[in-house]
DNA sequence: GGTTATGTTATTTC
DNA sequence: AGAAATAACATAAC
């Protein structure tokens, strides 16, 4: 949503001529005339400010948008600016917000703020000692912004099995894991940044192991089911020792 | 044409 | 009641 977010700071400053759309709860005649203040994010979430509430959005699975210019499918939501330019936002959750960001958002937990505090994600990682590592790495309250192709983009490069538990991965480890989810998080903007999406990924998507070329395991782990991609040869699995 | 997929939340079930 | 499983949403690409 940073890649976006810049996208649209043109309009920061101009009123909201019109807003349309089908999203529910979203207030379009109290949108009119308002100025927009600042665009925010937050993990996967972006922000347009106004004076006395926020529109948060969030584009899912399937959410696209349009900068001055419209796609063919249902408008979920239009903000027309006072220059005439226009955004548009289709498939997306929407939602009006009238509490300040600050009382429901912990900045210091989304992976690309200025104060992400890696402290704080070590900690939450640590009390969640039974959870598999590939599933805790998309928890957006411990991680927010990790997304499925930087989860698995970072394990392999620390060589972690995905099904590894977290309180069995030492906290040296597990630190070097929060930073290389930051790294990749920044790396990954600045591919958007240069065009170069999808032309990085090590595993993601991929069906063999850079390392050694043998195939990759692709497989739904978890309960949450998303796909991991990975190298049993390369990525060790740290679990509980069941000798007894 | 069926399956899958950058994700999250609501509903149902146990 | 509360945790856990399942459904829902919505659309393009393989």
């Amino acid at each position: 949503m940073v890649f976006l977010k810049e996208q649209l700071e043109p309009y920061i400053g101009q009123p909201v001529i019109k807003a349309t759309g089908d999203a529910k709860n979203i207030p379009f005649d109290l949108l009119a005339g308002q100025p927009l203040i600042t665009i925010e994010t937050f993990g996967k979430e972006l922000f347009f400010i106004f004076p006395a509430f926020a529109v948060r959005i969030h584009l899912m699975l399937f959410g696209k948008y349009a900068i001055n210019g419209k796609l063919n499918r249902t408008l979920r939501l239009g903000l027309r600016f006072e220059s005439g330019e226009e955004i548009n936002f289709y498939a997306c959750d929407c939602r009006f917000l009238s509490e300040p960001l600050d009382n429901v958002y912990d900045w210091r937990t989304d992976v690309l703020h200025p104060s992400f505090d890696p402290a704080i994600a070590l900690a939450k990682l640590q009390q969640q000692p039974q959870k598999l590592i590939c599933e805790a790495l998309l928890d957006q309250s411990i991680l927010a912004g990790v997304g499925n192709g930087i989860k698995n983009e970072v394990l392999f490069r620390n060589q972690i099995h995905p099904e590894s538990q977290v309180g069995e991965i030492s906290a040296v480890v597990l630190q070097k894991l929060v930073q290389a989810c930051v790294m990749q998080s920044d790396a990954y903007l600045h591919w958007k940044q240069a065009g170069m999406e999808g032309e990085h990924w090590q595993v993601y998507k991929q069906k063999l192991c850079p390392r050694d070329d043998i195939p990759l395991r692709k497989e739904k782990i978890g309960k949450s089911r998303r796909t991991s991609y990975f190298c049993d040869k390369c990525q060790h699995l740290y679990l509980p020792d069941v000798t007894e």
